[in-house]
RNA sequence: GCCGCGGUAGCCCAAAGGCAGAGGCAGCCGUCUCAAACGCGGCUCAGUGCGGGUUCGAAUCCCGCUCGCGGCACCA
């Protein structure tokens, strides 16, 4: 281990690689690719999840920069958010100053790290230069349509002291702090994502085998589309997904907390009515939500009417039944679905079997199986007029207003004549004011509406007094189109120069963490479709590849600091080294799973290091004499041919697993006395390409031991020799009944009747009655015998 | 409850119908050393969660079960 100073290297290389320009997009002439690590929140350093995530996309943008692509790898910060204004409130400083200290430290880990990325793309989203543009593409939603403001029951966190998004409520909970999510009536800003919920849904056909699947379906119940009927029962419509059993339907029931609700209850009934109410608004989201929870409801004293039979059907009040599905309200088929029954069990109120009901329609869908049955119950009643097919879906519409101060301000104003304003483009940005410490605490009012001299504006339009709007964006919007920023960082005409966004996009891979499947990577699509439709993108998916990595845990649990589980990158760095890091977060295991850090080894990796370092080393500037041993190139190529393929695949973890075995192969080489082979040169120096893969200074540490100027990362993809790559000669199986009985070395491109009469003739086949042959050239034969 | 993913040596993981072991960790033995650690060399270690089926042949395909992880969930 003496021989791997790990310092030493990060410190040799690190200014020779920054001095050469080697990451510069455009600076190749090769085929472009683009490759985007979902960008940091700059809470802190870097942490082991980070150190994971760009170990795995470096990975692939070192692969195709070894291959000739000219590759764009850009890096910025997600820079708005709450934890910044909390800090500044503890610290009585304004947001920015943490945010930009914390900026510096990451980036400083970054270079550290050695990842390949194009610094001249460096962005961050709380820059005014970055906002305006969010602002912009806002106004242009407005104007569309898309944007809307309106009155609506919202997901309130008392702690955080602003409305969530239904994305961000998991189980009741914030998912930022874990209070109890409480309804609010409160007048917000929507994104109006449900109007692309077809087409989020149907686009995923072409995302698949390209995208994580258990994120596609993360996203596919998310958006939860639900094809069904909607039916008129007189007063309003209902919807279900089984109109088949409409003639179970023995009553109907509305949720409370409605203006339905309220507009059909009758006199008599509204003392009741009132005190349910009061009591189901006095719930919680996660009481309201839990199943398994006894019936509660009241009778309205009104009745609907039976759409085929006309029948009278009593309405009632339910909390079981949510407002915002469908009408928010139910027909209720107690004989068929189980939250009915248990409600008319409650109450006493009449189940009647789905089948057996008289009525010409209801004989006829005796015979039928379900889906016909459906089918033609919607016929039906469409030809009665009495409902219609219908979908609904569990997506809502994105709230995007957010009651704090560090985020990009929602263009308007509003004004008393003139309503809703849209700041003119040529007024971006609306900056935010100079707010700290005290200002930014929690009050009756968010900071930004106490900003008086902030909020008082004379109108765009009518010059009258006016107020801003005093609502920040959630910072998902941010994250939305900063990929798209990145092809043109300091473009000032829009949010994207067209020409470069046409040159990069859409991301040829995006490399992130699951934990955003539904959020961020939800509304990144919606975004780009929008965009798309506003003419500004010609593509409708941002990302033609994703990679999602999993967590870094120890001994089973996630890490936090609560738990006091932490491991620190910082000491693991310190002690180990980037490469090993690295290199263990690679081989660790697939991508995609957690690594547990008690089960992997850095030390192990350090020995690997050193050990090809010493190689290197024995390999020297020697000229290389000899012939060029002809199986340790065979294996190199296999090897380097394996290696591509895994990279493809990103299989990087067994790709790493080839490339030892490719060390060992040439270790073995050098202690046989082949360290001045040609053969040996050639898998030693493949080899420090492929780690340049990995482990960056290591790789370059022995490309300079063989005699090679620095720069590594641009020697190119070793060429393959697809003769040596092939196989000479294989080891054939064979198989009695089976059973493997033999070895064979037979010639790779041996036939069928040559490999089959080899077989005959071995000692495992003679004296036995051959009743059946399988021959399979080169890898097996199986001969099926009859008799012991 | 519904949907998805996954169970391979003590551990992390390979094997994409054809010899269950590529790579690593840990362990053991040897070697180096005055000694120890490091290094180096070698070795041990599973018949693939359980039960059926298809096949000449199954870790791999199909069915049922089980355990684990994740998502959705009084969503009509």
């Amino acid at each position: 281990m003496s021989d791997y100073d790990f310092q030493a290297m990060q410190r040799r290389w690190r200014p020779v690689w920054e001095s050469l320009g080697l990451f510069d997009a455009g600076a190749s002439a090769g085929q472009r690719r683009s490759l985007v690590d979902m960008f940091a929140y700059p809470s802190g350093d870097l942490h082991m999840g980070h150190a994971e995530a760009y170990a795995l996309g470096d990975a692939v943008a070192r692969f195709w920069i070894q291959q000739g692509y000219d590759v764009l790898h850009p890096v910025g910060w997600d820079s708005f958010g709450l934890p910044a204004e909390n800090a500044a409130i503890r610290r009585g400083t304004h947001p920015a100053d943490w945010t930009y200290a914390n900026i510096e430290t990451q980036a400083e880990s970054f270079r550290r790290y050695a990842t390949s990325v194009d610094w001249r793309t460096r962005l961050h989203t709380s820059d005014p230069s970055y906002y305006r543009w969010t602002q912009w593409l806002f106004l242009r939603f407005l104007e569309r349509g898309l944007a809307e403001r309106r009155r609506a029951a919202v997901n309130w966190c008392p702690v955080d002291r602003t409305v969530l998004a239904n994305e961000q409520v998991i189980a009741g909970r914030c998912e930022r702090c874990g209070a109890a999510v409480t309804k609010r009536e409160l007048t917000q800003w929507f994104l109006k994502i449900t109007a692309y919920a077809d087409q989020l849904l149907d686009d995923m056909a072409e995302l698949a085998g390209h995208w994580p699947a258990p994120v596609l379906t993360m996203q596919r119940n998310w958006i939860g589309r639900s094809p069904g009927a909607y039916l008129d029962f007189g007063p309003f419509e209902v919807f279900t997904t089984r109109p088949d059993t409409v003639f179970g339907a023995t009553f109907l029931v509305v949720a409370p907390d409605s203006p339905l609700a309220a507009s059909l209850c009758t006199s008599g009934q509204r003392p009741a009515f009132d005190a349910y109410v009061s009591r189901v608004r006095g719930m919680s989201e996660i009481e309201r939500t839990t199943a398994d929870r006894a019936k509660t409801g009241v009778f309205l004293g009104a009745y609907g009417k039976h759409p085929f039979t006309g029948e009278r059907l009593p309405i009632w009040a339910a909390d079981y039944v949510l407002p915002g599905y469908g009408t928010g309200a139910i027909m209720a088929v107690p004989a068929h679905d189980q939250r009915d029954l248990e409600f008319a069990e409650t109450f006493d109120l009449p189940v009647r079997p789905i089948a057996g009901f008289l009525d010409g329609l209801d004989t006829e869908l005796d015979g039928l199986d379900q889906e016909a049955a459906i089918a033609r119950v919607v016929a039906e009643a469409e030809a009665r007029d009495v409902g219609r097919g219908g979908v609904t879906y569990r997506l809502r519409d994105w709230l995007v207003s957010r009651q704090r101060f560090w985020g990009c301000p929602i263009p308007v104003v509003h004004c008393a004549n003139c309503a809703i304003v849209p700041v003119p483009d040529d007024q971006l940005p609306v900056l935010l004011p100079d707010l700290r410490g005290d200002q930014l605490a929690p009050g009756d009012v968010s900071p930004l509406a106490a900003a008086r001299d902030w909020v008082e504006v004379d109108c765009p339009r009518c010059g009258g007094p006016a107020e801003r709007d005093t609502d920040t964006m959630d910072t998902f919007v941010d994250s939305s189109w900063y990929f798209l920023r990145y092809c043109s960082p300091a473009y000032g005409e829009g949010p994207f120069e067209p020409e470069a966004v046409r040159r990069w996009m859409p991301v040829d891979q995006y490399v992130g963490g699951a934990e955003h499947a539904v959020l961020h990577l939800l509304y990144v699509r919606f975004f780009t479709k929008v965009l798309r439709d506003l003419g500004l993108v010609g593509f409708s998916e941002p990302f033609r590849r994703v990679m999602t990595q999993g967590q870094v845990i120890l001994n089973g649990a996630a890490m936090s600091k609560s738990q006091g589980n932490m491991v620190d990158l910082g000491e693991q760095i310190d002690t180990y080294g980037v490469d090993a890091v690295r290199l263990t977060m690679v081989f660790a295991g697939p991508p995609e799973d957690d690594i547990d850090w008690a089960d992997v080894s850095p030390a192990g990796s350090v020995r690997f290091l050193s050990r090809v370092l010493r190689l290197a080393a024995d390999v020297g500037t020697t000229p290389p004499t000899g012939p060029g041993d002809l199986n340790l190139r065979r294996n190199t190529h296999r090897l380097l041919r394996a290696i591509t393929d895994l990279m493809e695949q990103r299989r990087l973890n067994v790709a790493v697993a080839r490339a030892m075995e490719l060390a060992n192969a040439a270790r073995r080489a050098v202690d046989d006395g082949l360290a001045a082979d040609p053969a040996t040169r050639e898998a030693v120096e493949a080899l420090s390409v492929v780690l340049s893969l990995f482990t960056p200074y290591t790789a370059e540490e022995m490309w300079a031991r063989l005699g090679h100027e620095p720069g590594v990362a641009r020697a190119g993809w070793p060429a393959i020799d697809p003769e040596l790559a092939a196989e000479r000669t294989v080891v054939c199986a064979l198989q009695v009944n089976g059973k493997l009985r033999a070895r064979l070395e037979v010639p790779a491109g041996i036939t069928a009747d040559d490999l089959l009469a080899l077989a005959l003739a071995a000692p495992a086949a003679t004296g036995r009655t051959v009743t059946r042959t399988i021959v399979r050239p080169p890898h097996l034969v199986n001969l099926v015998v009859s008799g012991p």
